[in-house]
RNA sequence: GGAGCGGCCAAGGCGAUCGCCGGCGGGCUGGAAGUCCGCGGGAGGAAAGUCCGGGCACCACAGGGCAAGGGUGCCGGCUAACGGCCGGCGGGGGCGACCCUAGGGAAAGUGCCACAGAAAUUACACCGCCGAUGGGCCCGCGAGGGUCACAGGCAAGGUUGAAAUGGUGCGGUAAGAGCGCACCCGCGACAGCCGGGAAACCGGCGGCGAGGUAAACCCCACCCGGUGCAAGGCAUAUGGGGAGCAUAGCGGGCGGCCCGUCCCGCUUCCCGGUAGCCGCUCGAGGCCGUCGGCAACGGCGGCCCUAGAAGAAUGAUCGUCGCGGGGCGUGGCGGCCGUCGGGGUCGCGCGAUCCGAACAGAACCCGGCUUACCAGGCCGCUCCGGCU
RNA sequence: GGGCGGUUAACUCAGUUGGCUAGAGUGCCACCUUCACACGGUGGAAGUCACAGGUUCAAGUCCUGUACCGCCCA
């Protein structure tokens, strides 16, 4: 993923994106030590959890995303995540389900 | 009422919805995997740092001793053990409750003590004091006197420093000195003794006057084999190449044993492969009661089973109750000021609203230590102020 | 999970039996040199010795704790 992924930076996250061999959507989570001690490192990755879980129906099917956050982050709740999927959907148009596709 | 000291507790509760990780039971299936349903469980006081001590596992030695290296260091106790804890002693701090304390040996030896200073240790004499004794010179008939400061004597005073053979007074002397005496200070080697205590140690008598540093080397006493769950075991694949040693022994299977027979070479390098299962959670385990002990802790009895992941599980959203704080409203209650009365102000209560709620996530398991930590609650105690 | 190191000037590093004002090179600043620049020469500034306690008369150095950075192990 690290070579053939497209890179979508957004606020506080950078996403690598490629077509995965299966026909759903695969998550991959990579949290430094930089980003803080392993309490905060287990909740950054409970809140992308969180958001894939309940809007797996935006991503179109037949992607791996490899989520990466970065050292200076601001996430402290869903909204912050949130706030960064959106800013990558609106840069990977291809990643967005279509509205007539079954979710 | 204010300021403070010590100890303990707790780490928001309940409910709903969507999810996560194990366990048990059942369904689908020939079985397994998988999946679905039901029941029940699911982070901490520090889970952290990895600073100590153990259990456990493998390797080495198989009884112990010695050496090297490392650690501990007042005394007694607790403990599986400890560098931990409890009680006591000495020293230091605080008015006090109380707190801190690596606290054996410096006359066993070695090293070091910069700068300054005369001198930094079985030390020393720069300025200084004396010159009794010996010597030179002068005076005197002589006894003797004066003078010089050469030999020599002294360490009181001055100077340095973190530290200089203790301080004050009197006696003493040529000048002086614990040289002698009195009082004070200090010490525990020479020299001990008496009383108290289990001991560290404390008190007294006598004696003595030895600088500091052992978190410098060291001495003394006691302790320590090494590596760590990525330990280790089982399964899966008879992968390939080279070199050395060697055809013996060892090991394993059959066999009661000897004999016999079958199987496996060992070490090293390279390539490939990146992890399935066990170890993995019942343990020096928790909770309650009781007894012994000042206490740490221990004995006995009863009850309970309480996470086991492997890119790594506890989350999200909402409701409600509760906690702390800020200003606001409200005489519902109390105190104070003031008044004919209205009132003002402080505290408590009530109401809505806003803000806040820490440090932080098990990774083989225990016992400690250390570090991080918002706002709290409970118990005991000290000092100061006021009232009775 | 376990084991082992390091931190000194803006940068790279010295600093041994604890001792006077902690040094070197590069870089920086000023002056000289040149018509000017570079090179060269002279002079100078720059440090809570990672942080906090302790031992000692005295700590960058010895001891303890903390923070950060790095290395190794299947």
């Amino acid at each position: 993923m690290e070579r053939r992924g497209r890179r979508y930076p957004t606020r506080d996250l950078i996403v690598l994106v490629g077509r995965g061999a299966r026909s759903w959507t695969r998550l991959g989570l990579t949290v430094s030590h930089h980003v803080g001690k392993s309490h905060d490192r287990n909740r950054v990755k409970r809140l992308i959890r969180e958001y894939f879980r309940t809007h797996k129906m935006r991503f179109a099917e037949g992607f791996d995303l490899v989520v990466i956050v970065k050292r200076q982050h601001r996430l402290s709740g869903l909204a912050d995540v949130e706030r960064n999927f959106e800013q990558l959907f609106r840069q990977a148009r291809e990643l967005v389900a279509s509205e007539a596709a079954p979710s």
